[in-house]
DNA sequence: TCTGGGGTCCTAGGACCC
DNA sequence: TCTGGGGTCCTAGGACCC
């Protein structure tokens, strides 16, 4: 039977904040990005105690929480510590996923005995990442991910919990179904529907009745509800799918110009991202979002390969004519999908010149070097900067890091 | 006084081809 | 008189995650 380990930070942004500013600890703060239109990415649990929920805007959590104190998000404190918990991590096994900035699976099936047990890792791990960083976290164990990632979010805060396999089922009994990694809400509600409202419920219905309803995932759910998860660990990270930038902009825009800045802007940073890993897309995405949030995404197949910023924000400024704006934009993004490697022996396979890409080379060593921005065209640079993104959604390393130095 | 940004995967319908 | 069937590619949108 494997055993794995979720190691999850408590309040992992507001957590390093508190302990890179002693005046912030004990108190409820937000980490949040900048702008007027950000949310709350993380909140302390003194925060919490006010009610006070990732994803709401800065006014509503001033009205629950009158003192709380807003930090605007530094993306480069956290991917450091997040690529030096890794650190910790392999001494224990080397099956280690790096799920997301402040979250990791290990596998320690064959290692646990060297080290008294899985137990043993969980809290040896824990006080390691006290004594260390001064933060706390949570560990779930279990025979899988989904266990051991429930486990983790029944401890938390600063808690370790192991959920042996034969404790599964009473675990699950009465656990609202939505507590399973996996389930959202529109899941929730269309099992509700159906009469499921726990975990012991849906391990229990027929697997007939929710293939019928669900189609190819109907088993999976009832796999969930009794607990067997059958996602392997994944240790090495594969290839992007897609990259993309997208940005709410202080002021809802109708100007073309404004509009087409934008787009060059976005296009920039995409095509910069895909040439500095070496990638190259075939499909172009624009997502426009208006006022009253409807937003969709229109994409265009091109001839070929591209992570040319100017090719980019051509095929982005095509899709745009295409569209008849129904009102003021939002937000803006631009996308690159069916994506390959851009090797150098390939080159001769994308359609773009030469001198053309060693420009783009002079110009992203220039931004690598004084930040982003630096060098940029024209007509951007009446424009705003964008704002220092923040998102939990950050690798220590790698592509999906996505820095954005103001 | 309003609601971020980075992704992945799945489905459904239409075009097109043989 | 009554409209194949399988396969691929493409687009749009929804659901989920941190």
């Amino acid at each position: 039977m494997p055993i794995i380990l979720c190691i999850d930070m408590d309040a992992f942004f507001a957590s390093v904040e508190q302990q890179a500013n002693p005046k912030l600890r004990g108190k409820a703060i937000a980490v949040i990005g900048s702008g007027h239109r950000t949310v709350i990415t993380t909140r302390s649990y003194e925060a919490r105690k006010f009610g006070v929920k990732t994803g709401m805007n800065i006014y509503e959590a001033k009205k629950l929480c009158p003192h709380i104190i807003f930090v605007v998000g530094d993306n480069e404190k956290y991917t450091h510590t997040c690529a030096e918990l890794q650190k910790i991590y392999i001494r224990f096994t080397p099956d280690v996923e790096i799920y997301s900035i402040d979250e990791a699976f290990l596998d320690v099936t064959t290692t646990h005995h060297l080290f008294d047990g899985p137990e043993s890792i969980g809290y040896v791990i824990k006080k390691e990442i006290k004594k260390k960083f001064g933060i706390n976290c949570t560990v779930g164990i279990a025979p899988n991910i989904l266990m051991a990632k429930l486990a983790s979010d029944l401890a938390k805060p600063d808690g370790l919990r192991w959920i042996k396999e034969e404790d599964a089922q009473s675990v699950l009994h009465s656990l609202p179904v939505k507590e399973l990694w996996g389930i959202g809400s529109a899941i929730e509600r269309r099992l509700g529907d159906m009469g499921i409202k726990t975990c012991g419920e849906l391990g229990n219905a027929p697997a007939s009745l929710l293939r019928n309803k669900f189609g190819i995932i109907g088993e999976t759910l009832k796999l969930m509800g009794l607990g067997i998860c059958r996602r392997p660990l994944i240790v090495r990270e594969g290839d992007p799918k897609s990259i993309g930038h997208s940005m709410t902009l202080p002021r809802d825009i109708s100007s073309r110009k404004h509009i087409e800045a934008q787009l060059l802007k976005l296009s920039e940073m995409v095509g910069r991202r895909a040439r500095k890993y070496g990638f190259a897309g075939k499909k172009v995405s624009l997502t426009i979002r208006y006022p009253d949030f409807e937003t969709f995404t229109k994409q265009a197949t091109l001839p070929g390969y591209t992570n040319i910023t100017h090719e980019i924000y051509r095929h982005a400024v095509c899709i745009l004519d295409a569209v008849r704006l129904k009102d003021k934009v939002r937000l803006l993004g631009v996308s690159i999908s069916s994506l390959m490697r851009d090797s150098n022996d390939q080159a001769t396979l994308f359609d773009y010149k030469r001198k053309e890409k060693s420009i783009l080379g002079a110009v992203d060593a220039v931004n690598d070097r004084y930040g982003d921005f630096t060098v940029m065209w024209a007509s951007c640079l009446e424009q705003l900067k964008p704002p220092s993104v923040i998102s939990p959604a950050w690798r220590p390393s790698g592509i999906r890091n996505v820095k954005i130095k103001k």
